[in-house]
DNA sequence: CGGCCATTTGATTGTCATCAAACTTTGTGG
DNA sequence: CCACAAAGTTTGATGACAATCAAATGGCCG
């Protein structure tokens, strides 16, 4: 199921946001978003990995021997109850990790939203590389405490915040963590359908549907496709996310 | 506010979960609660910090100069929305760290639940400690990827679960987070209130209440105080955390 | 063009919040 | 040690927001 190739060995030096000429991966790479110069122990170790829309890469329950970085496209992270609730606890995109996490197996799943590709790593021997690299540990550690705060955020929209406030909380984060910005101000690319919106705003579909045709009808939005959003109010987005209205 | 002392040096030497002679803390101390041996560089730039029950360490958007790690008791860490719905996002106990996130303020407050002791450092004195001794960073990335797992079971819980399954996966947590192990099996101790374990869970103060009377009339647990519980059957209480009832 | 799936819109229900009051525990001072 | 006040908790009645059930619309791909 998964495409495999080598990485190309350059792929170290690749440091802007532009495509990559020998591998073809958009935004981010391993090393860029670790801001870390020389990591050319990672490319040793790691291997590409090609997904198409809706493809695992990570499955709650299986042992947890591989690490990733996301080198493009879109990915979902989620647990299940049972009966098949889902909650995703988070999107993730180019330069983000996956699969960080200590344990034996893996507490979640993670799946591509849109093709995607990846830098795989065996836990083992990205262990063995940073005990030689403390840069890449601290800056690991880092983005660790950034996704803990992220974390904070969520767990107060999903305790506390009602469906509209979490809609408009949505809209505002999501450019911001999605590197591949639009050329217009304003301009959301939305990757994930509305179920997905739903299973990470802890709503139904039915639900963020209406959350969107009210903002849109209150002039705050404008749906130009129902993967492409432009904004017209921001601060009256931004007071209804933080529920002073 | 704060009551302030020097940290015996000794207190390196600790660790075990039993009381300190020298500083008087019970349950873990710094060193045991990273597991590591070698920490005396710690202790230099440490101060020990005495709380009483209600005592911030953290308030939300002042400078983060300090960073804490908990000696005993117990303490909650919160974000509060402007119109004062608050979100707890974390109960902490003796060994856990807080305020490690990067950023120049706080973006949280905590407070102490109980009568609580702590050890202070300068968020730059301990950067540079780090630098020097990598172990110390392992075991603090170890620390921050357990708390990510935590906190994506959270969101699940506040996404996804029911009251009556919030309520019953929070006394299974509970005891499994709080090192002050009770003499006998299936007594849990909580430190908090009502009003605590609500704005944890999600819910309020009414539901939290109802939510603990019908598992007592169902049999699966007894309230033998306000603070103290004991589970009848564990069996039971896990499946309503799952859902499976 | 037709079929399928995602999304939107509408009607109704249910769970938990809100409002209200009684009860219990805790701490304080006489 | 008891009496009282204050805070926290439980229990009850009602209401609101979002879920569920249901149907229509719209977009996409063969």
């Amino acid at each position: 199921m998964l495409e495999l190739r080598s990485l190309p060995t350059d792929c170290a030096a690749r440091r802007s946001d532009s495509v990559c000429a020998t591998c073809g991966a958009r935004a981010f790479s391993v090393c860029s978003s670790l801001g870390v110069d020389d990591l050319a122990g990672l490319d040793a170790i790691a291997e590409r990995v090609s997904l198409k829309s809706g493809e695992a890469l990570i499955r709650q329950g299986e042992s947890a021997v591989h690490l990733f970085n996301i080198t493009s496209g879109s990915v979902r992270v989620y647990k299940l109850l049972p009966d098949g609730r889902r909650q995703i606890t988070g999107f993730l995109f180019a330069g983000d990790f996956v699969g960080l996490a200590t344990g034996q197996d893996y507490a979640f799943s993670a799946e591509a939203i849109e093709d995607a590709t990846l830098c795989r790593f065996r836990k083992a021997d990205y262990r063995a590389l940073i005990r030689e690299r403390p840069a890449l540990e601290t800056a690991l550690l880092e983005r660790a405490t950034h996704e803990l705060a992220a974390a904070q955020n969520q767990m107060l929209l999903l305790g506390r915040k009602t469906a509209q406030e979490r809609i408009a909380s949505f809209l505002l984060d999501l450019p911001e963590r999605d590197p591949i910005r639009p050329t217009e101000a304003g301009h959301i690319r939305v990757p994930m359908t509305r179920a997905e919106m739903a299973d990470y705003l802890g709503l139904t579909i039915e639900t963020v549907s209406r959350g969107l045709t009210k903002l849109k009808t209150a002039g705050v939005i404008r749906l130009l496709s129902l993967n492409e959003m432009l904004v017209d109010r921001p601060e009256r987005l931004r007071a209804i996310a933080e529920g002073e209205a």
